[in-house]
DNA sequence: GCCAATTCCTACTATTTTACTATGTTATCT
DNA sequence: AGATAACATAGTAAAATAGTAGGAATTGGC
């Protein structure tokens, strides 16, 4: 629900990831390109992996590329994998308080509709429509 | 932007000096309710004080009352206040990095846009509404 | 088969934020 | 005057964030 780096690192690397068209970028290539810290992005990147965002050849001339074609990985796909937020509508009042009245309460399920609904925001954000955001504001 | 118990804790206290309608509400009572942390929740009173959602009564027979109507104080109002997010759209990228060309940058122009619709999504959601509901869970 | 380049894995650490507690001062009602 | 409240500020423990560090496993090229 937060946007820390770790979602903004995530994005730009999965930027320069994906301007290269298939062809595996190394780490050291692209934090070199966006200047971000190479071991940070490691643990991102392993992040990034598990959720199936992208896809690693290890070795030489190795690297990482999109599991997938941009247009189909979104905001919420990133920030999933980047932040830890698999959320949990928590609310620390007690039963007995008539505020906190059914499970989920009614207070659990205002934060819950508020997660749904930034959830459902973020999907319609693709990694292809930033990269051709980027395009058209250096294209001039 | 987060949800943490500081909204979570200035709602609950929020909806128990609402209840009252317009009586001053002490601290004590409002915390003994929602088993609340008594010093912690003076600390976010403050803040709810300074953005004009509550006013106070210092004295003997004090306490705290809705500066306006509770259908004229949102969630984007309350958050704004208990979470410091008087929010700053940030992008570490470097000016000759050609993902960052223009200020705002493009991602930045994203996370701004993400603030502003969930700002927008926040102000639909007052006060009273969430009374309302707690009103209708409980009486069953 | 060896070496360099790469991903993978785990542990450590500094800084910041969160969620409080502690101690006192000031204002108001009776 | 005394009780009851808000107000103010400082300290603190635990968690999250944002990294560093060191090495093991994998692969391509010579």
């Amino acid at each position: 629900m937060q946007i820390t780096t770790k979602t903004e690192y995530s994005v730009r690397a999965l930027i320069e990831v994906g301007i290269h068209e298939g062809n595996p970028v190394s780490l050291r290539e692209i934090c070199a390109a966006q200047q971000l810290p190479e071991k940070y992005m490691e643990q991102l990147f392993s992040k990034l992996k598990k959720k199936n965002i992208i896809i690693s050849i290890p070795g030489a001339h190795g690297g990482y590329r999109l599991a997938r074609d941009a247009k189909d990985i979104n905001m919420q796909n990133i920030m999933d994998a980047a932040e830890d937020n698999s959320y949990q509508p928590y609310c620390s009042g007690k039963p007995e308080n008539e505020f906190c009245i059914g499970n989920p309460c009614v207070l659990q399920q205002l934060w819950q509709d508020l997660h749904l609904h930034m959830k459902g925001y973020l999907e319609t954000l693709t990694l292809q429509q930033i990269m051709d955001r980027i395009k058209e504001a250096s294209h001039g």
